[in-house]
DNA sequence: CCGTCTTACGAATGCCGTAACTATA
DNA sequence: TATAGTTACGGCATTCGTAAGACGG
């Protein structure tokens, strides 16, 4: 076993995928290929399944993983420790309201742990407080759908909307939906959602009523509802909830691609920043385990 | 940085010397040398001074030692997690009264998180509850001042009777005292010290007559005595207690030689233990702080 | 055919041991 | 002279990159 082995590791564990690992620590895919299967030699264990559709842990894989953030956290911490009075590197980071939390955190916390000198400063408002902050300078850079001046921004990834449906409920079978089929449909709206105006317009414009039994702004509340058996719900499908089943959105499909973006000159800890993100698995789930990894149970 | 580095600074820090620590990891004192000098240039650090008193840590060292405990634990965790179900070793040990828990306790930590896997039972007892628990098998082994059959015990180290005396004491500026010196003083008795029959006879044979003022069987409170002035009080050199000094016994000198032994043939576990305990360094505080400490502050 | 991971091979780095050296007591 | 640590040098393991192969969508 050796430190760079398990870096590798975690690098495998937050990009999800062997290619993205190896940029994320500067070697080619061959190089990080043959330092995971030393590590798995060393310990005996297979700690990925590859399969087509991604990577997953197995359940070795899965014992290892707090060990080796610890392991790495500390040593990061050590280097760290040892370059007293370094200039403190800070980030204000703005994050649209729009993306659930438990998908920025793996990132926030894996960033921290690689560069624990680095301070995090994170702040969350709507499209438009983003757009206005990054003008002032009050923030660094923004993550949000919003849209991205020449050379000053990064895609990250996209989302789509998707059908929050109770797992018992009448859709959870389907593989798709389509508008049509939400007609005189108990439906929950959420107020703050960025395509609410796109979906009403192309309703109407179809002449599809929804009949919508709730409005609430809070994301937690409506996928409840939606698990209590109330009524349907779109949502981004990076959201994932108890009870609830996502079906996709056939026909006309609504979606925003989430960016990294900023003003004016990236600063180091910007670049730096930014590396760690355009190589982040955002397909991952909050606590580690994988979204991908229905395939694997 | 590299793990390999950070175990060769561990065993310098829990052996107090690089030919020591050396053995310990199972390399040559070149290699292990050229390992720290590697660490130390990796984190543009210096981790220890190289004394002719012997070894001791930086403020640098200092500071990544607890990092390296923790990541070396893990590490060592994280493989005998893979192993399941490995048949537990389990070691039970005797300790002597005599023996100050804080010198016993940093072998034990170091032990157990070299070997997260073994089970170490400790208990302790007079010399001879010691002996009876070993040959009845009760224990796997024993630390005391008891003699050890041939071939079945190893020396760990020895300790000496200093006098213990309040730091703004009237011996306290003294290199060296005689019993002479103790005629009529106020005086402490350990009720329960291993030597008390031979000191005592000694002193008769002399003619010399110490003034008890208290006899206690508790050498934390013999110490608190001293550092309050009540008197002076004989104790084996390990013990250190704030605002009490330990001057050395001249002529007549009083000691025991503590030792591992066992009964029968050394088990597995008990080997892998002995190796730990011969290599450790004995002179070293309990908080990690060197005794040794002392030429370089 | 493209994306993803594995296998094969040559080059460079670096760990390790032996041996010689230095310094202190 | 003995003990403790450093420096010098050669052998060998291993990490890394390039290139080619296997595999599925």
């Amino acid at each position: 076993m050796d430190l760079y082995q398990l870096r590798y590791f975690l690098a495998v564990v937050e990009t999800g995928s062997f290619s993205k690992a190896a940029e994320r620590v500067f070697v080619t895919q061959p190089t990080l290929s043959a330092g995971i299967k030393k590590l798995e030699h060393a310990l005996d264990q297979v700690l990925f399944l590859r399969g087509r559709k991604g990577i997953a842990l197995t359940d070795a894989g899965r014992a290892l993983l707090p060990r080796a953030r610890t392991i790495i956290a500390e040593c990061n911490a050590a280097k760290a420790d040892m370059l007293p009075e370094a200039p403190r590197r800070r980030l204000r980071l703005g994050i649209g309201r729009s993306l659930p939390a438990e998908r920025l955190a793996p990132l926030l916390r894996d960033y921290r742990e690689a560069e624990p000198k680095d301070e995090l400063v994170i702040r969350d408002g709507s499209e438009d407080d983003l757009a206005g902050w990054l003008a002032q300078g009050r923030i660094d850079a923004a993550i949000g759908t919003g849209p991205a001046p020449d050379g000053q921004g990064v895609a990250l990834f996209r989302w789509r909307l998707m059908l929050a449906t109770a797992a018992d409920g009448p859709y959870a079978g389907r593989s798709a939906i389509t508008l049509e089929d939400l007609d005189h449909v108990a439906s929950i709206v959420r107020s703050h959602c960025d395509c609410l105006g796109e979906v009403t317009r192309e309703l109407i414009r179809r002449g599809i009523r929804p009949r919508i039994v709730c409005r609430t702004d809070s994301d937690e509340k409506a996928l409840r509802h939606v698990a209590a058996g109330l009524g349907v719900v779109l949502v981004p499908d990076l959201y994932r909830h108890p009870g609830v089943r996502l079906v996709a959105l056939a026909e006309p499909s609504f979606g925003r691609t989430v960016s990294l973006r900023w003003h004016g000159r990236p600063t180091p800890v910007l670049e730096s920043f930014r590396l760690f993100a355009t190589s982040h698995d955002w397909t991952a789930d909050g606590d580690g385990a994988s979204a991908r990894l229905g395939w694997a149970r």
